[in-house]
DNA sequence: CTGAAAGCGCTTACAG
DNA sequence: CTGAAAGCGCTTACAG
């Protein structure tokens, strides 16, 4: 059975814009002028502090909410922003997002989201109008492709902050931006594995469109450093589907014994794989992910993986995006965060002599629905 | 190393309030009104072909983006809907908020969002007055209890609509909501178990604040159905821990053979706990998730459990809500989806005899960080 | 079909 | 410290 209320309730329009408490209304209440009120709700500090209490209880007493597309339209401060993603569910987005809403409504702002369905400078022209104020600001999340595009395409009189790869050496985004560099942390995962004495460590990239990322770098440094042999990147997608192709194709392979993953769902999907094929992790082979989403602790065997804090990102690029348009709010970290590599339970020394053959005994019907 | 651009190609300040095009600029540049070009961009009929097509041409060779904030002043419609969760990245809400965001972008809308910390009605008062327009509509996903009594909070001069938990018989919610009942599909699933030969299955519940929920009561009624034993549900949060902890607590009950779980966490953390125990899913244990996150078919062994599309019911939150402000857009469906049980690995007969004793060689030392 | 008027609720200057 | 003025960019009626 499915359920819903058909029209139950539906005594108010919503649109009862007659009953609303303006300014003037509580400046009627008050005694005083609408001006006063306008400066009691914006702290000028212009105000006694005697008719700054009246005013207060006045507006509390009305219940008098500001209106927010009056105070844009007269030209008062930015007082939201709109975040463009390509996605709202993938880990790495919805943390950031939550940070960012965080940061947002610390300084009193508040928080519009659109997706990016399609980066083309129609849409982001499209976008940028629905930016809920006038030149609102807005924060772009460019993780991907599309995101990166779309930050291309933003109106140039939008203040506009983004959170994008890190980029290679020397090249400086095109505005104020954010980013983790994993190169240090991808470096440690892969010290790590050849550390455990693999003979080299097989690499699962994310997208990428414009040159190896800095993961990707860390990695095939920590490869050259030692002279392992450096086999070629595995091309995929975000989600665990691509990490259980990729690894179906190692696993005729007998030098394959530890994959680094781009993120968490691919080193999943490659877990299962291996699973799949009646082999074990870390036992036949080794997996590293990167992210730690939430449910990584938990997998069995736990992942290890690259943590990353999407969340203070978020808040970071609010923080320069606050920069930006000269709003600072109290005691706001700009910083971004490190990522940093957490050895659970999937990883372990090569196996003695991989056998390269499939062990009948486990091998599972391939993936259901 | 962490990055981060301290301020660069901070070349416009986002206040070039000077240089935007309004709606006058666009009726000079055409020879008309500043009226008919809010006609055409407003879609009046009343404006002929030949008038249509100039001012549409100037908009674009202008560059003109119509001023959210003034539309909303001037009375225009609404235009925006912002939505209140108490998270962004569990995956119901994810995904329902995924599913308004598109709803909302046919139509035309904005989408904002706010996050509710807690739902006093002092903080429900500051969260309409985010929303984005005056008397903005409002959108609450009431999953949870700090939800419930946002949506109670909700100032009764805005439209909102609501995403809720299935109401229990006879219970009429405030404001016009849409839910998924999953009454059925928990009894078809507590059946399938059955089905397989348990002799009763226990039950992690998510957490309630009136009555028991329909899944819970779907359950129960399959128990009863065949007189199976109904032991108590126990209590869980929404997140993998709660599973973990509560599977570590039937690990010793040799009566416990099949777990039904309120969410999917849940049921990977109980895999988690029985795996750590080295005992076997499904062979000493079976174990039924609700929600099907993406991630359910690649866990291993494959989370049987039940789906529900919470992108389909964000969708229909938002026909909902444009019924009750008389916007509706094209085809919008507002029928909430039903939910269907997903038979993959987790479930299987009970075992012969279970031991009940743990199986020293398989114990993991207990959660890494 | 199109234009002149008034006003949405606020905020900046500008005066006192 | 406080009030009277002007205007932000649009939209509804109201006239033609």
């Amino acid at each position: 059975m499915t359920g819903h209320i058909d029209g139950l309730n539906i005594g108010t329009d919503g649109c009862d814009r007659s009953q609303v408490v303006s300014i003037r209304d509580v400046a009627r209440a008050a005694g005083v002028s609408h001006q006063t009120v306008s400066r009691v709700i914006n702290h000028s500090p212009s105000v006694s502090d005697a008719t700054r209490e009246a005013v207060l209880a006045t507006i509390s007493a009305l219940g008098f909410r500001p209106n927010r597309a009056a105070r844009a339209l007269a030209g008062g401060p930015l007082q939201s922003v709109t975040v463009l993603a390509t996605s709202t569910s993938l880990w790495g987005y919805s943390a950031a997002i939550q940070g960012i809403e965080e940061a947002t409504r610390t300084v009193g702002f508040g928080m519009g989201f659109r997706k990016i369905e399609e980066a083309s400078p129609k849409n982001m022209r499209a976008a940028a109008e629905y930016a809920v104020e006038p030149a609102g600001a807005l924060i772009v999340i460019a993780f991907d492709r599309a995101g990166a595009m779309a930050l291309q395409s933003v109106p140039s009189d939008i203040p506009t902050a983004a959170i994008i790869q890190a980029p290679g050496e020397g090249i400086v985004p095109a505005h104020p931006s954010v980013w983790i560099d994993e190169f240090e942390a991808a470096r440690d995962a892969t010290r790590h594995l050849l550390g455990l004495g693999h003979r080299t460590v097989h690499y699962v990239a994310i997208p990428s469109w414009s040159g190896p990322t800095r993961r990707e770098q860390g990695w095939l440094t920590a490869l050259q450093e030692v002279d392992a042999p450096a086999p070629a990147p595995l091309k995929a997608g975000w989600t665990a589907e691509w990490g259980y192709e990729a690894a179906r194709g190692l696993v005729d392979d007998a030098e394959a014994t530890a994959l680094l993953c781009g993120n968490d769902d691919i080193a999943l999907g490659a877990v299962r794989a291996i699973s799949e094929q009646g082999l074990k992790v870390p036992d036949d082979m080794s997996i590293v992910g990167f992210d730690d989403v939430p449910f990584a602790r938990f997998s069995c065997p736990a992942l290890t993986t690259v943590r990353q804090d999407f969340t203070a990102l978020g808040r970071a690029c609010v923080a320069t995006l606050m920069d930006l348009i000269g709003t600072r709010g109290p005691g706001m970290r700009r910083t971004a965060p490190e990522a940093e590599l957490i050895v659970r339970e999937t990883t372990a020394p090569p196996p003695a002599r991989r056998s390269g053959a499939r062990c009948g005994a486990g091998v599972h019907s391939s993936l259901s629905p």
